[in-house]
DNA sequence: CTGTAACCCATAGAATCCCATTGTATCCCG
DNA sequence: CGGGATACAATGGGATTCTATGGGTTACAG
């Protein structure tokens, strides 16, 4: 898989009193030259306590890979019972949300409390998806690199600042 | 097989005294983005105490994914017998249901019987199909991952949240 | 008749759209 | 190169639409 357009970049955005979340337009027009979506798939990151997103076409490269997978292996219980839990995984612990014409989605509840998002919601660029974190869950997490958390404080003073 | 659209996304709703259920909004746009029927296919789910259900077209390509499955095995006594099994269930073994105007179905007593379904319908989308459960017995199945039964514990919590 | 299914209507709450504001980045032209 | 004009991004608030759900009424079959 070599995707030719990738995320980068990031951003702090407010997540307003109506559970609205502006998506960086960095990160939208990535997006929009993937495909023709106007949406973003949200999910749990696996290891950290944080969002993971991306464009739907990728959610569908990402199925059509485990698809593979399964008529590659031997039918077994146990491959069958694996293939289930990985495509509940997939599909039914994401949520597929669209942007509107300001560019924001409605932050689904749910995918709020999994990634613990407050009121301020930090998008990172990470090439093939972007991460969405409470940036005050990263400055606190001992794995992040400290050059990544300086972005995380610049982007923060500068909201502060103005 | 690279369907194009995909169900994803979970959602809890109640089925009410006429045993009437609305099947979820963002269900009910991917059944007629694939094809111009409001109607699903319900289906007890090989694997899990659950239903099993997709858009009518897709019944076509399940049978040809079955076909290719068996022709890839030496037509043992062992693998045809398998075969006829799941054929059975794929295609006597289901209802096809409308949907009215309002999304919603009428629960057949079979279906309902056979998924164990109660007072409560949990949605889970998995891609080309979507499942429906009783969520109590989704949280008692010990072969569910436990990030799946946050999920059902969260929408649980919702509906009496409010 | 009588139970059940299809249809119609009503409603509360939530999601979505629309418009306005503000600050910032970009452009353009002298 | 400077400085004003312009376009766009992020955000707030109100109005509108949609969703899920309850209840009633009619159509129909056993």
């Amino acid at each position: 898989m070599a995707l030719e357009h990738l995320f980068q970049g990031s951003a702090l955005n407010a997540v307003d009193a109506k559970g609205r979340v502006s998506i960086p337009a960095f990160l939208r027009s990535v997006i929009e030259r993937r495909g023709d979506a106007r949406t973003i798939v949200l999910a749990k990151h696996e290891a950290f306590p944080a969002l993971s997103a991306y464009d739907p076409g990728y959610a569908a490269l990402k199925h059509s890979k485990l698809e593979r997978l399964l008529e590659k292996e031997e039918t077994s219980a146990q491959a069958q019972l694996e293939y289930q839990q990985r495509n509940l995984m997939a599909f039914a612990a994401t949520e597929e949300v669209p942007y509107d014409s300001s560019g924001r989605i409605l932050m689904p509840p749910m995918m709020r409390r999994k990634g613990e998002i407050a009121d301020l919601a930090l998008f990172l660029g990470t090439g093939e998806t972007f991460q969405i974190w409470n940036p005050e869950l990263l400055l606190a997490d001992k794995r992040i690199p400290e050059d990544l958390k300086d972005i995380a404080r610049f982007r923060l003073e500068e909201r502060r600042g103005s």
